[in-house]
DNA sequence: CGAAATGTGTCAACAGGGCTGACGTATCTC
DNA sequence: GAGATACGTCAGCCCTGTTGACACATTTCG
């Protein structure tokens, strides 16, 4: 398929559908795990995603989760409300702006986070070391090519744990001026 | 990241982490675009799948879409009708044995199809040039690696000239999945 | 200070698309 | 002919996404 010189074969229609029902057929097998979890204890999806942003960011409010995960706040909200209540997730007022909610993993909470990205690291650690360095990195660059530029930017900003939420074609004025306030 | 000495700094779980939100950020732009088509048109996801699917493999079999996509036929019959209905499916009896339904899509059917799948490789085609052949090769390497070995071998066997027979002795796509999981 | 803007919660209604269970029917195959 | 197959379908349930309309507390600003 790839001629080594350079060619542009690999931009062809029938490469992209391959590349296509690869993203299909994995996607399917990297929620597959975690699904398994999930449904044992009478979670869903959702769940999983706002347990693991949660975890990542702790403290984080929740319009920059609405903003991460890009739902409603009401779909949100159904998912949080039975975390709340089952005790995983701990929403305390913000200390500089009281009408924010902090949003924190109790023990149990971390626990079943734990258990969650267990299984599906389980499965990457797997095909991250069948396939390599050399092409995980590939696969990285190309999955980073094909996110929309704005969640480009909240990928990115996985690091300082730091999010914003802007509208295209809007001045960044609208975020509103955060106090870099990490960590309750 | 890459210290040069072939250490396996690559499978930290913080990578790994990057990793598993590399692929929720990356699907949600992969699938963006004919969403939005789809939406327009009055139709979802699923009619996607099935779309894209009977396009590939014309004459394909109810049981073999059944055990690609991965779901019920409850699930998959919803679809079906309402494609048949608004003429974009056709569905006929087999010739050798006519319990059989043989899926093609109509020219209305393969004109959904052509709409979204380059609305949906147009992304994918800038986000391969832009990282590039070797990056795509990672990245069809790690993604295959996560399938599961029954998925696995249903990508494999989209490779071009390998398509259901239209006529006699279907060959033997695949034996029942034993568990489906959803894939949304 | 009072009005407006913000951040969040919530009720209600609806849609899409998964699932299980239970049947009904052609149509092979033995 | 009896059973297995390949489908289609009705019914009901679940999760999660959406819109719309409010309600409340708190912060910001004229």
């Amino acid at each position: 398929m790839d001629d080594g010189s350079g060619s542009f074969l690999f931009l062809t229609d029938e490469q992209l559908r391959r590349g296509a029902e690869a993203m299909f057929f994995a996607y399917r097998g990297f929620t597959q795990d975690p699904d398994r979890i999930l449904t044992e204890r009478g979670y869903g999806r959702a769940h999983h995603r706002a347990v693991h942003f949660i975890d990542r960011a702790p403290g984080i409010r929740v319009a920059d989760l609405l903003a991460i995960l890009g739902i409603t706040k009401q779909s949100l909200n159904r998912v949080l409300r039975t975390l709340v209540e089952d005790g995983l997730v701990e929403s305390r007022p913000g200390r500089t702006d009281r009408r924010e909610r902090r949003l924190t993993l109790t023990p149990a909470g971390r626990e079943l986070e734990r258990a969650l990205s267990d299984a599906q690291r389980a499965r990457l650690r797997a095909a991250f070391r069948e396939a390599g360095p050399e092409a995980v990195a590939g696969f990285r660059r190309v999955l980073e090519a094909m996110m929309d530029p704005e969640l480009q930017r909240l990928y990115a900003g996985a690091e300082p744990g730091e999010v914003a939420a802007t509208r295209t074609g809007a001045p960044p004025v609208a975020a509103a001026p955060r106090r870099t306030e990490r960590n309750e």
